[in-house]
DNA sequence: CACCAGGCGATCT
DNA sequence: AGATCGCATGGT
C-alpha cells in the first residue's frame, strides 16, 4: 500500500484487504451513513470521516498523515495481516471458504470503548438500522458536532461527563425501551471504573466476567465489547445468525449456544473474532439493509 | 393479525 | 444446568 497527500485529502493506493462497504455494513459497527455506493462517512474518535474508495484506491477526505497516524491507521486495523488470517483460517475451515471469499474485505475495526459497550446493549432485540437511528439520535441530543459533510451534521457519541447527564427517562424517549435502566448502569459502572482504564491488562475472562456484573450485558453483549471495543480477537459472539450458519456449515442440528462456543474456541482460537465477522455478515447477507 | 430483531434477567423446575 | 416469559419498539 501507498499513501499520499493530496489536495488536503489522503489517498491510499494498492490497499489489500479492505472493502469499505463490508468493513461498515458487516454489523460490527452503527455509527456512519452510506452516501453513494462504495462512499461513506464513519463517525469514530471525534471525527466524522468522509471516505470512497474505488477498487484498491481508497479517499479519506478532509484529513492528513498525522491524523491517519494518531487515528485511522488504528482503527481500520490496518498494521494486521488480513490476507495471513483469512490463509490460516481456510487451511484449518474449508468450510470457511465461501463466507471467505465474498466477505475478503472485511475489517474487525477498532472501536472506542464506551461506545461500543452502549451501542451493544442497545443492539439487544433490535435490526441494525434501528439501532443506527438510536446511536445517531443519542449523539445527536448529546454529542458534540464532529462535522459537516456536503451540509449534513454529524455527532460525537457522547463523551462519560455527557453521558452521565442522560436520565432513564431521557433514554426512554430515545426509543431504547428497556434497555434504558442498562444504559445507565452500564454509565454509573464506567464512572466507577474509569472507563478504559478499569480494563488494561485483564485477562479475556476476567474482562468478560466485570463486563458482565453491567445489568444488560450477557454472554453474547460482552463478546462483542471485547472483539470490537476491546481488541480480543478471540472472542466470538453467538447470536441468532451465528448458532444458524453454524448449525447449518457445522453441526447439522439444533445445538446450544455454549457447544458452538467451545467448538469455535478450538477450531479457531486465536483468530475466532474474523472468522465470526466473515461468517455473520455472510450469513446475514441479502436479508436487511 | 402474528412473528421476529446481533438478548437479557427473572423465575420456574 | 435447562426451559420459558416478558420486555419496548419497529419492521415484515
Amino acid at each position: 500500500m501507498r499513501i499520499e497527500e493530496k489536495n488536503g485529502n489522503l489517498i491510499l493506493t494498492k490497499v489489500k484487504d479492505f472493502n469499505i462497504e463490508q468493513i461498515l455494513e458487516c454489523g460490527q459497527c452503527f455509527h456512519f451513513v452510506k452516501l453513494n455506493e462504495m462512499e461513506y462517512v464513519t463517525v469514530a474518535y471525534d471525527r466524522a470521516l468522509h471516505i470512497k474508495q474505488e477498487a484498491d484506491t481508497v479517499i479519506l477526505y478532509n484529513t492528513d498523515m498525522k491524523e491517519y497516524d494518531s487515528i485511522w491507521k488504528h482503527y481500520f486495523d490496518m498494521d494486521t495481516d488480513y490476507g495471513k488470517i483469512k490463509q490460516y483460517l481456510m487451511d484449518n475451515c474449508e468450510e470457511l471458504k465461501e463466507a471467505i471469499k465474498q466477505k475478503s474485505g472485511i475489517r474487525i475495526l477498532r472501536q472506542d470503548f464506551t461506545e461500543t459497550l452502549l451501542s451493544f446493549i442497545i443492539s439487544q432485540n433490535k435490526q441494525i438500522p434501528h439501532i443506527k437511528q438510536i446511536v445517531a439520535s443519542i449523539s445527536k441530543e448529546y454529542g458534540k458536532l464532529a462535522g459537516v459533510i456536503d451540509g449534513v451534521e454529524f455527532y460525537c457519541f457522547p463523551k462519560l461527563d455527557e453521558l452521565l447527564k442522560i436520565s432513564e427517562d431521557d433514554f426512554r424517549s430515545l426509543k431504547t425501551g428497556f434497555r434504558a435502566p442498562y444504559l445507565c448502569d452500564a454509565i454509573r459502572h464506567l464512572k466507577e471504573w474509569g472507563e478504559l482504564e478499569g480494563f488494561v491488562q485483564l485477562s479475556f475472562e476476567e474482562a468478560k466476567s466485570k463486563l458482565m456484573t453491567i445489568k444488560g450485558v450477557g454472554d453474547k453483549v460482552a463478546n462483542c465489547v471485547l472483539l470490537f471495543g476491546l481488541g480480543y480477537t478471540s472472542a466470538f459472539p453467538v447470536d441468532v445468525w451465528i448458532k444458524r450458519i453454524m448449525e447449518s456449515i457445522y453441526f447439522k442440528e439444533d445445538t446450544p449456544k455454549e457447544k458452538i462456543m467451545d467448538y469455535a474456541k478450538e477450531r479457531f482460537g486465536q483468530f475466532g473474532g474474523y472468522a465470526q465477522q466473515y461468517l455473520f455478515y455472510f450469513a446475514r447477507d441479502g436479508k436487511i439493509s
